[in-house]
DNA sequence: CACGAAACTGACCGATCGGCCAGAGTCTGA
DNA sequence: TCAGACTCTGGCCGATCGGTCAGTTTCGTG
């Protein structure tokens, strides 16, 4: 694996696992071996390196928003399967993104995942408006996201095959959200 | 106010927005209209500060597990109705121990919190063991405070009265957990 | 008023941070 | 062989961090 490559993985999964903040270039370019001036030749700088890490998810997510929210967009239960989907692609950056987004967002990456977040709760919110209806896609869709960043944290992530997990989350948030409205969109 | 309990409160508020490592002492003292030497003499470190903080929501989540832990202990919707009181009142502190609780956990107070809420989770899931039971606890209980913690940032939490915010998540929570176990404990 | 405790401060410390730069290897194609 | 691009590095920079300390001000009380 190309040093580019390597670098990367290895300052995501310690942004992950001990922050942002925490994480100095230093000890990403200790762990994979080489100098911090070589971690800056192919990161310009440490935000872009974050930017380099969380943006290809970021991209991912902002697709998957604009085939919902252009007109003939996808079935809301279609939406939640995809969006499930994505958050078991991107698994290492969720934790990040849902851990960090709130301190980080003075860093441009993290503001655009807020952006990005707060588009999905706005889809939804407006889309029905009640206290009730508005508290329940939050716990949907922060509940699961939550839930994957923490589970290893908190031991509940033994060996569970995704498959399980993907088709057991699906059922959850179908129960929380499609009750509100069960067949199109 | 004393200044002890300003300085508390001060920095409460900018751990949780802009984060505990990103909150030097400086920031503290000039909110305060103080010097970081001041903030120094009235907390002997940055830790011991924030484990002023966070403790006394900490004490109060573990006298609430202990109460179900014991023989005789609650019934699992008293608990969720506690739980949510719980999170309730300590509105301020929920977002920094959710946000930052990962990143943070080699700081004492909050290793401390991660146990915890890894308390919480082992007892909920030594009474369920199917992958099902185990995610369902961890949307729920997760998608909560989750949603808590994320809310003002998300621009969620429009003036919504608390009263109705607890009985919303009342009802949300018990969709998710009591069909599991619908009566006693 | 006197005096000791409490509150407070400016100056300073060592450490670490992200970032910069001049230069040294290394590789490739003309 | 040699020129030029690419990769990499040690050393340095200014800034900021948490924390210490000697010394000063403030204040309650006898």
């Amino acid at each position: 694996m190309p040093l580019h490559d390597d670098l990367r993985a290895i300052a995501l999964a310690e942004f992950a696992s001990s922050g942002y903040a925490a994480t100095s270039l230093q000890r990403i370019a200790d762990l994979a071996g080489t100098s911090k001036a070589s971690v800056l030749y192919h990161f310009a700088s440490k935000e872009l390196l974050l930017a380099d890490i969380v943006s290809p998810a970021l991209d991912d997510m902002e697709r998957l928003i604009e085939t919902l929210e252009h007109a003939g967009g996808l079935r809301r239960a279609d939406f939640v399967e995809q969006f499930v989907d994505l958050l078991l692609r991107h698994s290492e950056v969720v934790p990040l993104v849902i851990n960090q987004g709130a301190t980080l967002d003075d860093v441009p990456v993290m503001h655009r995942a807020t952006e990005i977040m707060r588009r999905v709760a706005e889809l939804f919110r407006l889309a029905s408006g009640s206290t009730m209806e508005k508290l329940r896609f939050g716990v949907a869709f922060g509940g699961v996201a939550y839930t994957l960043a923490a589970a290893e944290r908190l031991g509940l992530s033994g060996e569970i095959p995704i498959d399980e997990v993907r088709s057991a989350l699906l059922l959850i948030l179908h129960d929380l959200l499609v009750p509100a409205e069960s067949t199109a969109r």
